[in-house]
DNA sequence: CTCCTTGGTGTACGGCGTACACCTATGTGT
DNA sequence: ACACATAGGTGTACGCCGTACACCAAGGAG
């Protein structure tokens, strides 16, 4: 009988679920739960296939990461590092951009897996062998912070993402002038206000080439670790 | 009668507390079931002065963002916009190191406060000041992102934390062999290994100075939107 | 055909945020 | 001095969450 016989779970069947959830429905709709029903199964079959919740989100962040290779202009790593890098770190933005939810979860990561270990080795591998020295390239990567996975905290755009109303922007304005004055947002005469919003991808890689610059700037000019 | 009359509530109280809370025990232990017991009350008691534990997180970070101002070096604005701007976020980061679960709120954070506001404008105001066009300014606050707070996310440091053993710092180092060349860990003759940790204000100021020597040198040389 | 492993089930526990109805101090106007 | 409105504290309950534990059903190996 049974050509309903349901598929088998396993491991990549519930991360690949999780993943799809997550980006369908936000990452706060990926619980333990829905994503049972969401595969026709009982919470506690998930279990059978993942350790606990903080295993799931691991897995969730290796499925992401390994889209970003897919992402890659190509075999740009003899084009120089800073080409080699900056591809890297743009091609892990595209693949966040898929998957928004990304951010959050390696925001609170703490567990590395050998996918982040490859992926940060990687983008080491680019400062190394244009001839950075171990100092100057651990420096250099906790510079980059979280951008090498291509996201920024952005934690000051959202003040001009809802086009505010007139009243309660003149409030802010006057309250705030100089977060009004560079929020992008202009007042015209007659009194309406235009926000244009900003562009994230320039942001993004204004940021970006501003490290890269200074970056290059401090291994031409040999850097050397302070004399203690 | 009743000298053991308990205190009345307020909103101020159940803040510091949940402040006390979080710096004690952790973010996690900061419910609304376990502050509540903590103020000797019932859970419901808090929603008379919160509305809801967003507004909770809120409060609690402008209670360490009102902090920040008793760490600034001085009136320092008349010292340069740079000395202005790091002296602000280093204050920033010195009260972020007492209340470790700052980070996580501001990170999950979007409503912006009336403190979280007057911060970002002080700082704006340090560019202005100085000259900065609006778009430039625009533009370098995103550059410093989260670290306008005083924190980075530093999800590449805790590879070297717990000095790892050996054998399993051997199996890194053959998988990731430039992470272990850089991770600040180095393997005597004699197999041991000894992780020198880093520094990690030295590595915060590292990356600030960068983007302030690029923020320098872009604002110098009149740096103008690009032509479209 | 048996048995052992692997995968799916059912129940239950303790935690969470919070809606809602209720009671009780407290401070005010008379 | 007293009635009363209001602000502050209580109790109960609901629906989520992650997951421990005991159980059962397939399915491949001997």
């Amino acid at each position: 009988m049974g050509e309903s016989r349901r598929e088998r779970l396993n491991r990549d069947r519930v991360l690949d679920a999780a993943v799809a959830l997550a980006d369908a429905d936000g990452l706060d709709s990926v619980s333990m739960r829905r994503l049972a029903t969401e595969l026709g199964v009982v919470p506690m079959a998930l279990y059978k296939h993942v350790a606990d919740k903080d295993e799931l989100l691991d897995g969730m962040v290796d499925v992401a990461l390994g889209e970003v290779d897919a992402e890659l202009p190509g075999p740009v790593d003899a084009a120089g590092w800073r080409l080699a890098v900056r591809g890297r770190i743009l091609a892990a933005r595209r693949v966040q951009l898929r998957h928004p939810w990304l951010r959050r979860v390696l925001e609170t990561r703490t567990t590395r897996t050998p996918m982040v270990l490859a992926y940060t080795d990687a983008l080491i591998a680019g400062f190394r062998s244009a001839g950075f020295s171990d100092p100057l390239t651990h420096h250099v990567m906790h510079a980059l912070g979280s951008r090498i996975w291509g996201f920024t905290q952005d934690l000051f755009e959202d003040v001009n993402q809802p086009p505010p109303d007139p009243a309660s922007f003149e409030l802010l304005a006057t309250a705030f002038p100089h977060i009004a004055a560079v929020a992008g947002v202009a007042v015209h005469d007659d009194g309406t206000v235009v926000a244009r919003g900003c562009d994230d991808q320039f942001e993004f890689e204004f940021a970006l080439d501003l490290l890269l610059d200074g970056i290059a700037r401090l291994h031409d000019q040999g850097w050397l670790p302070p004399a203690r």
